[in-house]
DNA sequence: TATCATACATAAGAGTTTTAGGTATACATT
DNA sequence: AATGTATACCTAAAACTCTTATGTATGATA
């Protein structure tokens, strides 16, 4: 299980990018489908998810949608034409730390010297 | 400059490389050299770095030295025996799941249809 | 004699998450 | 019939951490 301090900077993200791929989804979903391609490593809580969806939405990034489905009520969120491109630049300002990242985590003592 | 959204929760983990790799270091120092080391897109504020270093000392995970060099006061932190194993742990924790962050950003539409 | 770089540090406020709890339906098991 | 599990939403107090702003001080440089 990754500890939810490394989950915290990217959850909007991880949001973001399951959104633009799948073009709707409500939260369950989210919390299962993260569950599912991290291999259970990634377990999203609620009291994290759903406060970081309102206020994606209260941005201007989601809209929402409720319906019933099977007597239970659900409520999808999709990104607005904004939240597309607001999506599209998390996603690559992510990529782009991981690989700063990278290297720092490929540092040995020789380079360091150096500096 | 990449978000200190995305900073916080790699910040812990990043000290405990250098200390790893460099032996020991003092707080400024570990300023520039992750400013140096991320091509100036990552710069550690004093807010966020001593009191991550003061908890990392309290926990037993650093000791530190204080000396004078040029007439200033400089205090070198270095890891102790279990502080070693803890950054090797935080290390491989945070390459771990970069994998995991790694895959959820390559999943496309495709994938997604069949979970 | 300012100003910048070096070097430490803290505190109030801001922001986010954790923890714990609440509500409710459908379905399977005991 | 009752219980438990899965589904599905949500919030509030407390905990945690960072940002922002500030303070102290020395050495070098313009």
């Amino acid at each position: 299980m990754h500890s939810s301090e490394l989950v915290k900077g990217t959850l909007k993200t991880i949001i973001l990018k399951l959104l633009k791929e799948k073009g709707k989804m409500y939260g369950y979903e989210i919390t299962q489908c993260v569950k599912t391609l991290s291999r259970e490593s990634i377990q999203l809580t609620e009291g994290a998810l759903y406060p970081s969806l309102h206020a994606l939405e209260l941005e201007g990034t989601l809209t929402t949608e409720s319906v019933i489905v099977n007597g239970r009520a659900r409520k999808y969120y999709q990104l607005t034409p904004t939240g597309k491109s607001t999506a599209v630049q998390k996603i690559e300002a992510l990529k782009s730390f991981m690989e700063t990242l990278n290297e720092i985590l490929l540092t040995d003592k020789s380079v360091l010297k150096n500096i």
